[in-house]
RNA sequence: GGACGAUUAGCUCAGUUGGUUAGAGCGCCUCGUUUACACCGAGGAGGUCGUAGGUUCGACUCCUACAUCGUCCACCA
C-alpha cells in the first residue's frame, strides 16, 4: 500500500475514470469474456435514454438499480448482460431539432427538405449520443458496449420492418379512416396516450338549434354538424326522434337527422347534443353507431376549409368569435357562461388537439389471430400477466395495467413526421397526399422490407410511431428477426426496471410486440421506480431551479454516494425525494468504508485474500464473524427478490455500527485479528461492491491486484450462527453503553480513568473475560467483577438486565442528581412491570394467545421484576 | 366521475405474514482531538404512528368511513 494512495479521504475523482476504464478494458461487462462455467444467463435490457438528451436523475435511478443487480447477479455466477442503446424519440427529436435550425437559420424543415433534414437530424444525435454514453458511463454502469444498439441502426430498421409485415399479413394491420387526435403544430397524428389534458375555463355557449335548445363549447363545429341525439326514450323529444330536421344557421339552413344514443346525458344541460362526427369522437361513435354522413370542416392546419364559406381559412378560434358574433345578431345566441373543462393539448408541443378524420395506419388489437392460438394481441398481453407469467413490482400495478389494457382501443402507429422508421408500403397510383376520406381511390399497395420492382410506386410519406419500435426493444437488440445465439441465450430477458410512469407507454408495447412476434414474454420481472422529486417533494424541473444534475453530484460526491442515495430509502412504485444533504451523507459514509479499510491495511502485516473463515479466539471475534453470516444471507436473500433498499441498510449499519463502532475498536484492545479482519473486510467489500463499485475496487486493489472484484465469487454464509454469542456480546455492549452514559451524564470527562465494580450473578463468567474490552472501551482503570452482594457505597449505579453496575466517584457524587436520575429509571421499569403483570393477569389473553408470546411475555416480566429490585436497592443504598 | 398511492421524530424515509417499552439518516443539544476517519467519536433530547369507529387476548400493521396531499385513467356537449 502506498501511503499517498491512501488519503485521509477518499477522492472519488482520482480514481472513478481509470477504474471505469480498467472494467471496460477486461471485457467482463461482455457475457461472453465472464470467467467459469455458466450455465444460467441473466439479462437486461436498457431502456434506452433518448439520444438528444442529457442524462437526468430520473437516467440515474434506473441506471443504480440496474447496474446492481447485473452486479450482483455477474458475481453471483450468472452469464450476464446487460444490454444498452439510445432511443430516437421520434417527435422529440425532431421538434427538438426543428426548433435549433429555427433559431439558426430561421428555415423550416419544409424549406431544408426531407433528405436534408434528416441529415441534419442525424448530425445531431450522434453528438448527443456520444455524450450520454459518456454520461452513462460516469454512473459506472456495467454494460455490453460492445452489444449497444440505436432503435435507427441498420438491424433494428430491419425487424421494424418485418414486424409491420408479419403483422400486416396476419391481418393485425391495417389502414383505415378514422377520427385520429391531430396536432396541428406537428402536423402529425398522436396516439391516445399521447394526448393530455390541461384543466382551462372556456365559455359554454347555450344556442338555438332549430327547435331545440343545446349547449356547446365549440359552435364553430355547427358548421360540420350532421344529426342531433338524445338519450333514448327521453319524453320531451320522441316527436323528433327518426325525422330530419331544417335548422337555421349562419350560412343557411342545413339538415339534421334526430337520433337516440345512450352517450347522451340526459340531465347534463338540456339533454339534447349537436353531433359534428368529423370532429369528436364521441360524435363520430355515434354517427357510426346511426349511418351519419360526416362533413369534415376543419384541415390539417386547423383552419377552417373551403366548404365553410366566409369562414374558410380562419383558425378554429377565430372562427368561434366570429361565429358567435353572427349567431348573437341572429338572434341564436341564448346565453353564455363560463365552463371548466380539460382542454386536449399534444404531450409534445402543448398545442390543443382537434380530432379529425383521416386515413391513417392502425393495429388492431380485437383480432383474433392463430398465431395466438385465436386470442387477440389484448388477451395475450392481459393473460401472460394474469398467469404471473410476468410479475409486476409493486403487485399494485397489476390493476392500472389491466384495466388500460381492457381499454385500449386500436393503436394509431403512423405519424407524419420524417425523423423515424419510415412505413413499409409503397403504392402506385395514389392519392396518399389527401387523407380526407371522401376521396377513396383505387390504388395499388404493396407492403414488404424492400421497395417493389416496376415503375411508379411511392412509399408511404409517414413515420411510425416510436412507441412501435420501442416495444420490439428486448428482441430486436438481440439479433431478431434472426434466431442468433443472444437471442436464444438472453430472450426473455430477467428484469424489466423502468419507471411507472411509462408503463403503458412502453412495457405494455413490449408485451404485446413480444408475446405476438417471439411467441414469449419480454421478461419475467418488471420492478418500476418512482419518480424523483425535490426534497420538497416537487417535480424537478429547469424552470424552477430545483434539478439536481447527476453529473455535478458525481463530481462533488462520487459516483458511489450517488448511487447510495438513490439506491437506499426507496421502495418499488413510489416517488422518492432527493436533496443534496443525503447525498453528502452518503459521501461521509463512502468516506467511512475508506477508512475502515485504511486502518486494517495499514496494521496488517500482509495485506491479502484470506480463503476460509479463520479460526476464532475471543467472543468478539465469534460475534462479528456470526454477523456477517446473518447479513450475507439476508443480504442474498433479499437481493434476489428486489428489495435494495433493505439490504443497504443492513450493510451499512454492520459496516459502521458494527463494524468500525466495536470490533475495529476492539481489535485495538485484543490483539492477533489481522486475518479476521481481512476476512470481514474482503467480503465486506463484496457485498457492497454491488452498491458501490469505485470505492470497493480501489480498496481491493490492495488485497487482490490481480482480479477484479466485480467478477470474484458472491459470499456464502459459512457454518451455523451461535444465536448465544450474538446474546452474549450485546449484554458487553450493552455494560459498556451504559458505564459510559452514567460517565458522561455525570460528566466525567473522557480522558478521566474510573474504577468499576459490576455484580454480574450468572454472567460473571462472562463479564470477567470480558473485562479487558470493558474496561478499554468503557475507559475504566479498575474493574472487578463480583457474583453477588457488596453494595458500593457512594457511586454512580445502573443495572443492565442483571447486571449492577457500580461505579465509585466518592468526593464528586452529586447525591440528589443521581438519586433523581435513578427514580426516574425506577418509576419507567416499575410501569413497564406493571403493564406487563396487567398483561398476564388477563384471562382472555392467556387462554388465547399463542404460547410463545405468553412464555416469552413472563419471561420478560420475571426479568424486569429482577431489574426493579435492583435499581430500589441502589436508590436505598444511595440515601 | 373511477382507480391507486401517501399520511410514523423538526426534515427525508424504513417498519416483511398483527405479538418491540415504535427504528434509521440528516438536523438539534452536551462532551471530546483515545495516532482509520471532524466527511470523526461518546452521550442525549425528540413520536398518544392523519382523524373517528370496528375486528382481536393484542393493531403502526387488518376492516369501514372521513380528512389532507399526490398520481394515473376516463372525459359530458
Amino acid at each position: 500500500m502506498q501511503d499517498q494512495e491512501f488519503s485521509k479521504a477518499y477522492e472519488p475523482n482520482n480514481y472513478e475514470d481509470s477504474i471505469y476504464k480498467a472494467w471496460e478494458e477486461s471485457g467482463f461487462f461482455n457475457p461472453d469474456n465472464l470467467p467459469g462455467k455458466r450455465t444460467k444467463s441473466f439479462s437486461i435490457s436498457m431502456p434506452p435514454p433518448n439520444a438528444t438528451g442529457n442524462l437526468h436523475i430520473g437516467h440515474a435511478v434506473m441506471l443504480a438499480i440496474q447496474d446492481l443487480t447485473i452486479r450482483f447477479q455477474r458475481m453471483r455466477g450468472q452469464k450476464t448482460l446487460w444490454l444498452p442503446g439510445t432511443d430516437h424519440a421520434a417527435i422529440a427529436t425532431q421538434n427538438k431539432v426543428e426548433k435549433l435550425i429555427k433559431a439558426k437559420s430561421g428555415k423550416t424543415r419544409h424549406d431544408l427538405g426531407r433528405a436534408e433534414f434528416l441529415k441534419q437530424v442525424n448530425d445531431f444525435v450522434i453528438q448527443s449520443q456520444t455524450n450520454i454514453k459518456n454520461q452513462v458511463r460516469k454512473m459506472g454502469s456495467s454494460c455490453d458496449w460492445t452489444r449497444e444498439r440505436y432503435t435507427l441502426d441498420e438491424g433494428l430498421t430491419k425487424a421494424v420492418s418485418t414486424a409491420f409485415v408479419e403483422m400486416y399479413n396476419d391481418g393485425l394491420i391495417y389502414r383505415g379512416s378514422r377520427i385520429v387526435n391531430w396536432c396541428p403544430r406537428c402536423l402529425s397524428t398522436l396516439a391516445d396516450d399521447e394526448v393530455e389534458y390541461k384543466p382551462t375555463t372556456e365559455k359554454l355557449y347555450w344556442i338555438k338549434y332549430g327547435p331545440f335548445t343545446l349547449a356547446t363549447s365549440r359552435p364553430e363545429t355547427k358548421l360540420g354538424d350532421t344529426a342531433v341525439a338524445v338519450y333514448p326514450g327521453d319524453e320531451r323529444y320522441q316527436k323528433f326522434v327518426g325525422k330530419k330536421i331544417m335548422i337555421p344557421g349562419v350560412l343557411g339552413e342545413f339538415e339534421v337527422t334526430v337520433v337516440e344514443d345512450k352517450a347522451v346525458d340526459p340531465k347534463f344541460g338540456t339533454g339534447v347534443i349537436k353531433v359534428t362526427p368529423a370532429h369528436d369522437f364521441t360524435d363520430y361513435e355515434i354517427a357510426q353507431r346511426h349511418n351519419i354522413v360526416l362533413k369534415q370542416i376543419i384541415n390539417e392546419e386547423g383552419k377552417m376549409m373551403a366548404n365553410c364559406g366566409k369562414y374558410a381559412g380562419l383558425t378554429t378560434r377565430e372562427c368561434r368569435s366570429k361565429i358567435v358574433e353572427d349567431m348573437q345578431r341572429m338572434g341564436l345566441i341564448e346565453k353564455i357562461e363560463d365552463y371548466d373543462h380539460n382542454l386536449s393539448i399534444c404531450y409534445r408541443c402543448g398545442t390543443p388537439v382537434e380530432p379529425l378524420p383521416s386515413k391513417q395506419w392502425f393495429i388492431n388489437v380485437n383480432k383474433e389471430v392463430k398465431k395466438l392460438g385465436g386470442k387477440t394481441i389484448k388477451q395475450k398481453a392481459l393473460e401472460v400477466v394474469k398467469e404471473k407469467e410476468i410479475e409486476i413490482i409493486p403487485d399494485r400495478f397489476n390493476k392500472t395495467y389491466y384495466h388500460w389494457i381492457e381499454n385500449l382501443r386500436d393503436w394509431c402507429i403512423s405519424r407524419q413526421i420524417w425523423f423515424g422508421h419510415r412505413i413499409p408500403v409503397w403504392y402506385r397510383n395514389t392519392k396518399h397526399g389527401t387523407r380526407n376520406m371522401e376521396h377513396e381511390t383505387s390504388e395499388e399497395i404493396y407492403v414488404g422490407l424492400e421497395a417493389p420492382k416496376g415503375d411508379g410506386w411511392q412509399q408511404d410519406p409517414d413515420s411510425l410511431d416510436t412507441w412501435f419500435s420501442s416495444g420490439l426493444w428486448t428482441f430486436s437488440t438481440l439479433g431478431w428477426p434472426e434466431i442468433t445465439k443472444d437471442l436464444k441465450t438472453f430472450h426473455p430477458t430477467s428484469l424489466m426496471e423502468t419507471g411507472y410512469d411509462i408503463l403503458f407507454f412502453w412495457v405494455a408495447r413490449m408485451i404485446i410486440m413480444s408475446t405476438y412476434l417471439m411467441g414469449e414474454i419480454p421478461f419475467k420481472h418488471v420492478y418500476l421506480h418512482g419518480l424523483i422529486r425535490d426534497e420538497n417533494g416537487v417535480k424537478m424541473s429547469k424552470s424552477l431551479d430545483n434539478v439536481i444534475d447527476p453529473l455535478d453530484v458525481i463530481k462533488k460526491y462520487g459516483a458511489d454516494a450517488t448511487r447510495l442515495s438513490l439506491l437506499i430509502g426507496t421502495t418499488p412504485g413510489n416517488d422518492m425525494n432527493l436533496s443534496e444533504s443525503k447525498i453528502g451523507g452518503y459521501r461521509n459514509f463512502v468516506n467511512k468504508l475508506w477508512n475502515i479499510s485504511r486502518y486494517i491495511l495499514i496494521n496488517v502485516k500482509n495485506p491479502r485474500l484470506i480463503e476460509k473463515q479463520p479460526s476464532v479466539k475471543t467472543l468478539a471475534d465469534q460475534w462479528i464473524l456470526a454477523e456477517l453470516n446473518l447479513l450475507i444471507d439476508f443480504a442474498t436473500k433479499n437481493l434476489e427478490s428486489y428489495n435494495f433498499s433493505v439490504v443497504g441498510e443492513k450493510i451499512y449499519e454492520f459496516t459502521w455500527s458494527k463494524l468500525a463502532d466495536w470490533y475495529v475498536e476492539i481489535s485495538k484492545v485484543e490483539s492477533d485479528k489481522e486475518e479476521i479482519l481481512l476476512y470481514i473486510l474482503q467480503n465486506l467489500l463484496k457485498l457492497w461492491q454491488p452498491f458501490t463499485p469505485f470505492v470497493t475496487q480501489v480498496i481491493w486493489q490492495n488485497l487482490d491486484d490481480k482480479n477484479l472484484l466485480m467478477i470474484q465469487d458472491w459470499p456464502k454464509a459459512s457454518g451455523k450462527v451461535d444465536k448465544k454469542v450474538i446474546k452474549d456480546f450485546d449484554l458487553v455492549k450493552e455494560v459498556v453503553s451504559t458505564i459510559r452514559n452514567l460517565r458522561s451524564e455525570s460528566n466525567i470527562s473522557p480522558s478521566q480513568e474510573i474504577n468499576a465494580v459490576i455484580v454480574a450473578g450468572s454472567s460473571k463468567k462472562l463479564i470477567e473475560q470480558e473485562s479487558l474490552v470493558i474496561s478499554r472501551l468503557a475507559r475504566l482503570k479498575k474493574i472487578e467483577v463480583l457474583t453477588s452482594g457488596k453494595k458500593s457505597k457512594a457511586s454512580l449505579s445502573a443495572v443492565v438486565g442483571k447486571i449492577e453496575i457500580y461505579l465509585p466517584v466518592a468526593g464528586t457524587l452529586d447525591v440528589k442528581k443521581e438519586l433523581n436520575r435513578l427514580t426516574v429509571e425506577e418509576k419507567r421499569v416499575r410501569d413497564f412491570v406493571a403493564h406487563l403483570e396487567a398483561k398476564l393477569k388477563n384471562q382472555r389473553f392467556l387462554e388465547r394467545a399463542p404460547k410463545e408470546i405468553i412464555e416469552k411475555e413472563k419471561v420478560k416480566l420475571a426479568d424486569h421484576k429482577v431489574q426493579l429490585e435492583k435499581i430500589k436497592q441502589q436508590l436505598k443504598t444511595l440515601k
